[in-house]
DNA sequence: TAGATTGTTAATCGATTAACAATC
DNA sequence: TAGATTGTTAATCGATTAACAATC
């Protein structure tokens, strides 16, 4: 991850050059062109065509085309985008030139598994801090980390240079949680408690509820059983034939691999 | 969770009533919406405002009742909601009348972690069976089910009737994995792997990826340390105030809580 | 030059929101 | 009836998409 100095900066007067503003579908989509990017890099290529991108990414080109047009101009046009140059492109737009430091809170059953979950550190972060509120959880070491007791928090923030706070708790903490972790100065939040989350302006929260994405594909099943005539209870109603136009959930669209 | 007749079915030919089209964006708030629901009836409430529903889902009351009325009309003008109607509504809606069968692949790290969690078994699924390409993994027993080998799935997705088929696995054997989910008539997947994959039509995919959530945090990072001033290595920036008007990502609104 | 592919335009689509008439 | 709150309308906003001029 090289520091790779942004194009849109025109006269603005700050100490760091403003990032373009970029729409909310557009940066929710970057990590996927970025991961894309990386295989590609990783097989050799040093050239890619917005279409081969896009196909990659799972999204069509015009779509890839015109989130990139917000980053500024990187394809050569007749050849396609160099993949060096548009990783650090992105990168650099993601905050991903440094590696952010993550604060867990929580290791129970899914806390477990975040804190050695190896995806956060090859993408870009590193897991400072485990926290939990049980005693019998706090000295446990989990992949190198000792968990510390919440009551810690504040220190350790300060030490750390905590940027991210990730919420793995039970619903009824969470809420406390979310207000120790931005009383320390932690201004961006991932949310896997099943709970809505009150914070001030100026801090971000994103939220993975893993149940309600399982009830949202239960919908579409209900949606195919009845569209089909099939009794929704019935087993393997999967292999029954069934028209077109269902399959975009808007979260992948169907490509060749 | 009682079976209750969708009133949306009209003149409708097909054994089962046809679920009204609701836009995804509505599908995806729904089962916010019932968990906020289910937090009321425990606590005593039986009858409840669009404005105190949306707050408790993190939305706006406008929003709510325009997704409320895709689904028809149940509240009572000068009154509010019925709790328990508009769960058994929304549960309807959400085909989640049946417990579906779940098939869990990959019992790694999250696969693991996944296999234990209570949630989907709290809000309508149960965890059918587990599996995994590994040998050494085959025979485990987690949380009274014992890990099979992927190369059986095919006859015990018959006997357990799987609907949604959840994919822990490293990348490289997702798209493999997917491909053998389809092969026994899985239509509904969610993937955890950071991979695209392909499907057919009619087979919905949705998509977690960890470290994409975290780099979408770390571009709001970046953005309000640029906006300050403040260089984006600096710590404790987040104690900084702010200009108002970024607290909202698409995922979450501060609400009272 | 001819072929390929980007970056941009403009049309379309879907989602959000405030306001308010309907009505309990 | 008066007050409260829904369901709907219409305006606005943001995202998607196809097409193509620009240009390598």
């Amino acid at each position: 991850m090289s520091q790779h100095r942004h194009p849109g900066a025109s006269g603005h007067t700050g100490a760091v050059p403003a990032l373009p503003d970029l729409p909310e579908a557009t940066v929710a989509r970057l990590p996927e062109y970025l991961r894309a990017l990386h295989n590609l890099a990783e097989t050799g290529h040093d050239t890619v065509s917005s279409e081969a991108l896009a196909t990659a990414a799972g999204v069509n080109s015009a779509k890839l085309r015109k989130d990139l047009s917000h980053l500024g101009s990187y394809g050569t046009r007749g050849v396609g985008y160099d993949v060096a140059l548009l990783i650090d492109q992105i990168e650099y737009v993601l905050g991903l030139t440094q590696r952010r430091a993550v604060a867990l809170v929580g290791v129970g059953n899914l806390g477990h598994a975040l804190a050695g979950y190896a995806g956060f550190v090859s993408r870009g972060f590193r897991i400072a801090a485990l926290f939990d509120a049980d005693e019998s959880r706090v000295g446990e070491e989990i992949n190198g980390l000792v968990v510390r007791h919440i009551d810690d928090l504040a220190t350790i923030a300060a030490q750390e240079a905590i940027a991210i706070g990730v919420i793995a708790t039970p619903a009824p903490a969470a809420q406390s949680v979310a207000d120790r972790l931005v009383a320390v100065g932690v201004t961006s939040i991932l949310n896997f408690a099943p709970c809505v989350l009150s914070v001030p302006d100026g801090v971000d929260v994103r939220k993975v509820d893993l149940a309600i994405e399982l009830q949202i594909l239960s919908f579409h099943e209900h949606r195919k059983a009845s569209l089909t005539g099939i009794p929704a209870s019935g087993p393997a109603a999967g292999l029954t034939a069934l028209p077109g136009g269902l399959a975009a959930t808007g979260t992948q669209e169907a490509v060749g691999s």
